[in-house]
DNA sequence: TTTTGTATTGAATAATCATTCAATATGAGT
DNA sequence: ACTCATATTGAATGATTATTCAATACAAAA
């Protein structure tokens, strides 16, 4: 039996798996909700950019709503691998986990002006579309609680329990939802730099004796 | 000369002044985003709930452009009214005024979920509508230096000089835009008990002495 | 009552856009 | 070379919607 690769067509690729046109569609939706809005972004111009065919973006996809499902469930695993490698890196020890967590969430791929105008998009519908909803929500809350247990840690290490885990999580994950926010209006004013350092004063303030928070 | 009190039609109105049909409209405008969002609110969905004609709705303001933009401005104002009463209550010390605001953002008039969707889809477009984004900053940059001055003086009061009042107001800041957002999500968990408490704790750890932070 | 100027209507218009689908291209197997 | 199944096109369709405007209601003044 001959096992030597074969050339596989689009065609026979299964409904789940990717082909090119399907992640070109996805990437040509976010590059123009990004330089649009949601609510200008059409499947002509996903389709020109995506250079296909505008009858094509909706046969592949069945619908707008499908295709921007979609690209929001992409943009939402993108960001739930970058933080999930953090948290299997068996090299770090707590703090240092934390302080890889707060560079990858002010890191250029994660929180760049059209990544973050994308999300906001998104977050602006979740109240009338349900299946927004249950995308954002359910990667919220692994990281939130996967947040908790590891501040847990550094609580124990550092002798600190003036602030409880949950709180500490808390105040990080609103901030940084507020900080990316300010960083779509203003983000000469809101640098990654800035963020990070805003972010790392709050925790060298908790933890007064840990030095690596800068 | 007869100067007893003459009932005034709406015609005779100054455009800055503001009639009743002007009000209702910017009211049903906001109710319509609230429960269908920006990209499913139609002019003719603003009128019937203002209870004026489709035709009417346009001609008063123009524009939908210049109707979304109008109420834009009176949330704005609304909020920015709320917090100047506090700066300016002159039998507030600074810690006294630090919790009324930080109750006010967490007022049932402010933070509810409707005003909160209605502001992050305005959010959302800030960035390919320079119109929503000046409006948007310009009460911000206000509210951001008023804050820091506010937090200064805490700071001096209290002998806290580990962080700056810049880092302090700007954290505040942050979390009040990402509780906010949390709210959107999920309005159980992040009631606004939670939030005040959360921010209120941020504080109680920042001035130890201060027993008003709860 | 009649006139006159403004307020308001609602139907017509024109533009935009998602979706459909008949027609065509492509490329693997025979 | 031919067949056949799938991929892709792009023009047509129908729905939605902002905007316009001629027609009407209204209310104050004469």
């Amino acid at each position: 039996m001959n096992i030597s690769p074969k050339k596989i067509s689009d065609h026979q690729l299964e409904d789940q798996e990717i082909s090119i046109n399907h992640q070109k569609l996805i990437d040509a939706t976010i590059e123009t909700i990004a330089k649009r809005g949601l609510g200008d972004t059409t499947i002509a111009q996903v389709a020109k950019k995506a250079m296909v065919s505008q009858g094509y973006a909706n046969f592949r996809f069945k619908s707008k709503e499908n295709l921007l499902l979609s690209s929001l469930k992409f943009l939402s695993d993108e960001y739930k691998n970058s933080w999930q490698r953090i948290f299997e890196d068996n090299n770090l020890d707590p703090v240092g986990r934390v302080i890889k967590i707060i560079e990858n969430d002010f890191s250029g791929k994660i929180a760049n002006r059209n990544k973050i105008a994308v999300w906001v998009s998104f977050y602006s519908e979740v109240k009338f579309r349900p299946s927004y909803l249950s995308i954002c929500q359910k990667q919220d809350e692994i990281y939130s609680s996967q947040m908790e247990k590891l501040i847990k840690e550094v609580n124990i290490l550092s002798n600190q329990s003036f602030l409880t885990s949950r709180e500490i999580s808390e105040t990080y994950l609103s901030m940084v939802d507020g900080l990316w926010q300010r960083i779509l209006f203003d983000p000469k004013m809101y640098s990654h730099v800035f963020c990070k350092d805003l972010i790392k004063k709050y925790f060298r303030n908790i933890y007064a004796d840990e030095k690596r928070f800068v």
